[in-house]
DNA sequence: AGCACGCCGACT
DNA sequence: GTCGGCGTGCTC
């Protein structure tokens, strides 16, 4: 530590608005040595000086405020700093940027597991000193006298070295008797650092490394040159299968070959199987995989092998865009058009947005990779934001497989009822009798069975959601989609005693119960929220219709995303239009990436392959570029309309939905809010300048788990002044709404708007 | 978020 | 005259 420095400046870990500062303390002497910027402190705060957690965010000569007020540290929680010191700017980059307290920012960055004091797995391991027959003298000589002892012994006897956990559970032995043992110097208890190992690293297959095409050849020199500089943005754009996964291995090597480290993002671990595999083959002990389906102890233990600079490259979703490294060189986001990357809880991140800024910060090469860029992504390509690389074919000269769009209305007026075209029933017919794969896709958003009422028109609602209630044929039950209510199935129309009522639509039941009647013979699995509800589901399903265990793969949007199988043949969306009615800015955007990405399935081994998308709404724009796989055709299209209306990236939104039990309050609040919100961006030219509209309107979803939902929506010019002008608005207003009782949510950057 | 201080009602 | 309600305000 620099001379002179006797203050630390530490965060105090407390999520409270009015704490959201740093607060000085004197180091005392005999900590001089040890306290470094990004550490975990022990404090006293407040009046009873209570002690607290906090984080050194700096070091100073001089403090703020005198002498008299600031107190010592008390004590110093680890010995290495928990923050790398090149995140500590991250801090207050994510503070601003989205309207998040400090120690929200510093939570992310940190496993859970080090807070709820899920202290170092440094595992307590039991162990026997003697053994043979000693350990059956000793038995003998206790077995009368103590029951638990001799459990401990006994088993101890059979397995060396188990967990003291693990020792308790299995005999019922209070701690008092194997400290007993201790004691008696027959065990010993040791402290022992297991990595718990959740992935249990294969070892490298050596995996050969593939013939590379002109374009992926190029792009990794691209991006070697840039890792090299130590800068650079990359907007890669690759169809569907046109091997970007491998540009983002042979990156990553070059990246290690430099001594830097790379983070990978992935959309959603257990929907990209394939991609995982890969890095694990490739990069063996070196890699990290950071999921969901981890244990806090497992994360924790995966956070410090990163943190001890154990690995080099980190796999995971969203928060892996946090991974401690010190010697960053290089962030790929695949898929970076999914929404998944935006955090939905406090404080809601977007991981491209942090990625960036980590790149800036940390001197890394950022990679954005999509077959369907986001429009806004897309947009600051053009803008010179990102330097675009394009990978326009497939690998080994495959072909996009031809799309082919079949009129449904035309279906009903031939009187087919079915939910299969004819030529989706053919085109299936047709693969099963080659024995080849199918993935049928159901997008079910908005397309969920509902019940309705035949004379009256009743459609059967939760009560706490005003939202129609989903059919499962399975239980019989209809369930709420947003609050998981369940109810029986009526048998008479509440609205009108009618016993005429009955269940509409298509979920992925009835449409495999129909494609089953259709082909009895056909081996189906279904991939959706009921089949996958289980740990490794996903998996299990993917690798088995991989092995061919099964003919048709029919799922909802889970389905959509970077699998790759040679066998499929063909790919056909049952309803291609569902979410073009969802009343958001972006449904077109979806729509568009969800049909080019299923198709983006078909034909990915020799046999080739085709694609049928059935559709209510052939000449809708989405539908008709993705057919053709004409992403820049969608893109001058659809920001054209943005340009138009003034959406994004035209303008931003902020949005500030309002939940409420009580309606009437709610829309009191939410009219006042947008009143005082209006009064004073009128008194103000920054703001008035900055401003395009701002309304209070009731959300599309207008109430989920029986609380009313309410948004102001403010839009503004996209330029960064005004978006910091009107982020100090939202200072003011957020304050304003403490203490009344509604939930509010404030989101900087949302997604959707529903 | 906690915790103390502080100024009004019903109890020993 | 004291115990305790939770409103207000501060925390290096």
């Amino acid at each position: 530590m620099e001379g002179g420095v006797v203050y630390a400046g530490v965060i105090i870990d407390q999520a409270h608005p009015s704490l959201d500062r740093v607060f000085h303390y004197i180091i005392p002497p005999e900590l001089r040595e040890r306290v470094q910027v990004g550490m975990r402190v022990q404090v006293p705060f407040g009046t009873s000086n209570r002690m607290v957690e906090g984080y050194v965010v700096r070091l100073d000569t001089a403090a703020d405020v005198p002498d008299d007020k600031i107190k010592a540290i008390d004590s110093v929680l680890d010995d290495y700093p928990v923050l790398p010191q090149s995140m500590i700017p991250l801090i207050g980059w994510m503070k601003e940027e989205y309207h998040c307290l400090s120690i929200e920012a510093i939570r992310c960055m940190i496993p859970p597991g080090l807070r709820a004091n899920v202290k170092k797995k440094a595992q307590k391991l039991v162990f026997l000193n003697d053994y043979g027959d000693v350990v059956e003298e000793r038995i003998d000589h206790i077995a009368r006298k103590s029951k638990y002892m001799t459990d401990v012994l006994r088993l101890l006897a059979q397995q060396d070295g188990i967990p003291l956990e693990e020792v308790r559970a299995v005999t019922g032995a209070p701690l008092s008797s194997i400290k007993s043992l201790e004691k008696r110097g027959w065990i010993r208890i040791e402290q022992q650092e297991v990595y718990r190992n959740p992935w249990d690293y294969e070892p490298d297959t050596g995996v050969q490394p593939k013939a590379l095409t002109d374009e992926q050849r190029s792009a990794i020199e691209t991006l070697e040159a840039a890792l090299i500089r130590g800068c650079g943005k990359f907007l890669l754009q690759g169809v569907t299968g046109s091997g970007k996964t491998e540009v983002y291995i042979q990156a990553a090597q070059k990246a290690l070959a430099l001594n830097k480290q790379v983070i990978v993002l992935v959309p959603e671990i257990s929907l990209t199987p394939q991609t995982v595999e890969r890095f694990k083959s490739h990069f063996g002990q070196r890699v990290a995989i950071l999921h969901s389906g981890l244990s806090l102890g497992e994360r924790y233990d995966e956070w410090r092998r990163i943190r001890n600079q154990q690995v080099d490259v980190v796999v995971g979703a969203r928060s892996a865009i946090f991974a401690p490294f010190e010697r960053l060189g290089l962030i790929i986001v695949d898929e970076a058009h999914e929404d998944s990357y935006k955090s939905d809880m406090q404080p809601r991140y977007h991981a491209v947005g942090v990625a960036r800024k980590r790149c800036e910060l940390e001197g890394a090469v950022l990679l954005l990779g999509s077959a369907t860029p986001s429009l806004t992504d897309y947009y600051l390509a053009e803008k010179g934001m990102y330097k675009t690389i394009k990978m326009k074919h497939r690998v080994d000269h495959r072909p996009l497989p031809p799309v082919e769009i079949v009129d449904m209305r035309k279906e009903i007026e031939l009187g087919n009822r079915s939910i299969l075209s004819g030529a989706l029933y053919r085109a299936l017919a047709d693969v099963l009798q080659k024995g080849e794969q199918a993935i049928l896709l159901l997008n079910r958003r908005g397309y969920a069975q509902f019940v309705s009422c035949r004379s009256c028109g009743f459609v059967v609602k939760c009560h706490n959601c005003d939202i129609s209630l989903t059919y499962h044929a399975y239980d019989k039950t209809l369930k709420c989609h947003y609050c998981g209510a369940s109810y029986p199935y009526p048998n008479v129309c509440p609205g009108c005693g009618s016993k005429y009522i009955k269940h509409f639509g298509i979920g992925t039941q009835r449409a495999e119960e129909e494609i089953k009647k259709l082909f009895p013979q056909a081996r189906i699995i279904r991939m959706d929220m009921d089949t996958t509800s289980t740990k490794g589901a996903h998996q299990r399903i993917l690798r088995a219709f991989g092995e061919g265990k099964y003919d048709i793969l029919l799922g909802t949007q889970m389905i959509a995303k970077g699998l790759d199988f040679p066998r499929v043949t063909l790919v056909g969306v049952i309803a291609a239009d569902t979410s073009l009615h969802l009343p958001d800015y972006r449904s077109s955007e979806k729509a568009f990436q969800l049909i080019t990405q299923v198709a983006g399935r078909a034909g990915r081994g020799p046999r080739g392959g085709r694609v049928i998308i059935q559709t209510y709404q052939p000449q809708h724009y989405a539908i008709q570029f993705a057919a053709r796989h004409d992403y820049v055709g969608f893109y001058s299209r659809e920001i054209e309309i943005r340009r138009q209306f003034l959406y994004p990236p035209f303008s931003h939104i902020i949005r500030i939905l309002m939940m409420d039990e009580k309606e009437e309050d709610l829309i009191r609040l939410a009219i006042d809010t947008r009143d005082w919100l209006k009064q004073r961006i009128d008194g103000s030219p920054v703001l008035k300048q900055g401003l395009i509209d701002v309304g209070a309107y009731s959300a599309p979803l207008e109430r989920i788990n029986n609380r009313y939902r309410w948004q102001v929506l403010i839009r503004i010019r996209p330029d960064d002044i005004y978006k910091q002008a009107y982020h100090r608005l939202m200072d003011e207003c957020l304050e304003r709404l403490m203490g009344v009782k509604e939930t509010t949510i404030v989101d900087f950057y949302p997604l959707s708007l529903l």
